[in-house]
DNA sequence: CATTCGTTGAACTGACTGGTTCAGAAAACC
DNA sequence: GGTTTTCTGAACCAGTCAGTTCAACGAATG
């Protein structure tokens, strides 16, 4: 009770929720690596270099472990994939060849939050335990996916409505282009992502250009 | 030794393959359900009504049974995606209009057999163990995707050089023409398939036509 | 009828590991 | 330096489940 009052911070003096995180990367790296059923708790500890019952004191059991540190790395991709997106805020007058220029832009970041190795852990691990974890399947549906897709439909939208696309559901065109973007990818993992990104945006233009 | 002579079928009269059969059938099914590490064997064996030491006196071990289980169905739903391009050899002089409809058939059926319950079951177990069995996952990954893929770049080769579609590389066509189909289901699973064919193949023509 | 072979049910072993406990070490605090 | 608190290491408990063994059973077979 003593030591809050002197320092102001979470418990002991300086590390407490530092230490917290430590656990939640180590936790993520070792999920990563093994799975969950095959990852146990003790490598956890040691890879946040901690002891097991220091793991305990912070997280309640290996199921909380679990679903913060996934769901943590769902967030962090789908913010990622939204700023992505963000940029594309095209102004109205600009000419089509800025307009080309702009979708590949956000289409190579997006194939970069979307794509790399923290979205492709994310997704595994989230639908291997699916079955046990629904709700969080379906947390990181949510970000990893739902939302990135309403912020691209919401700028293909603008975009129709100032005339730079053909008249179209911007949902439907939104769900095309990341399509166009991430099925490739499935097929040649190794393919350069600004290769990718510039076939999709060529493909997308010549089916829902103006 | 003596019995194989009288019936001439595998050992016990009737019903070897059939009852291996029936314990693959029994295990994917209890695989699908559970997940590989929350599956029992018990359950498999009561799934397929028999016994434990019977299971085992078809299949080796746990492993085994997720092995063969899932290999056989990811060979199932690449035979049936494969058979949804074969009707896509085009006679060469018939209208454009014909194209459509073939392609789009084509699309339809794809979408059937690669978007259905086994096929997503088939994905989901193969990504849920893939760093178990990494080799595994491959395989499927081979007749899940890799099969389908070559098969509708042969056809749209054929179409290209018949001057149906313009010039183009088959392959990037077909990842293409896959993405449109298979993306849009992520983002709504409960899509009416008819529509999403049609759909990706409008798109796909817009960019891909002549 | 006697034999043979696969099946069955049940019990058993052995290994693994999540989660807890506890006494002692280390560090922070005053 | 003395006090308090957290962290550590190791042992421990309990539950689960793969894989095996075995005696009894039943159906074909001759």
């Amino acid at each position: 009770m003593g030591s809050e009052v002197s320092t102001g911070a979470g418990r002991t003096g300086r590390g407490r929720v530092e230490r917290r995180q430590a656990i939640l990367d180590g936790a993520f790296a070792v999920f990563a690596r093994r799975g969950y059923a095959q990852a146990c708790v003790q490598e956890i500890a040691g890879e946040a270099g901690v002891a097991k019952p220091t793991v305990y004191s912070h997280l309640a059991d290996k199921e909380s472990l679990y679903r913060e540190a996934v769901g943590a790395a769902a967030e962090r991709v789908g913010d990622r994939s939204v700023a992505a997106v963000e940029p594309l805020r095209a102004p109205a007058e600009a000419p089509d060849s800025a307009l080309h220029a702009a979708l590949t832009a956000a289409a190579h970041a997006l194939l970069l939050a979307g794509g790399g190795e923290e979205a492709r852990t994310v997704r595994r691990l989230a639908c291997a335990q699916a079955l046990q974890f629904p709700d969080l399947a379906a947390a990181v549906r949510e970000h990893v996916l739902l939302r990135p897709h309403a912020a691209l439909a919401d700028r293909l939208a603008r975009l129709t409505l100032a005339g730079r696309l053909r008249p179209c559901d911007p949902d439907r065109a939104a769900e095309h282009l990341l399509a166009l973007l991430t099925g490739p990818l499935e097929y040649r993992p190794q393919a350069d992502a600004r290769k990718v990104a510039g076939e999709a945006v060529d493909v997308f233009l010549r089916a829902y250009g103006p």
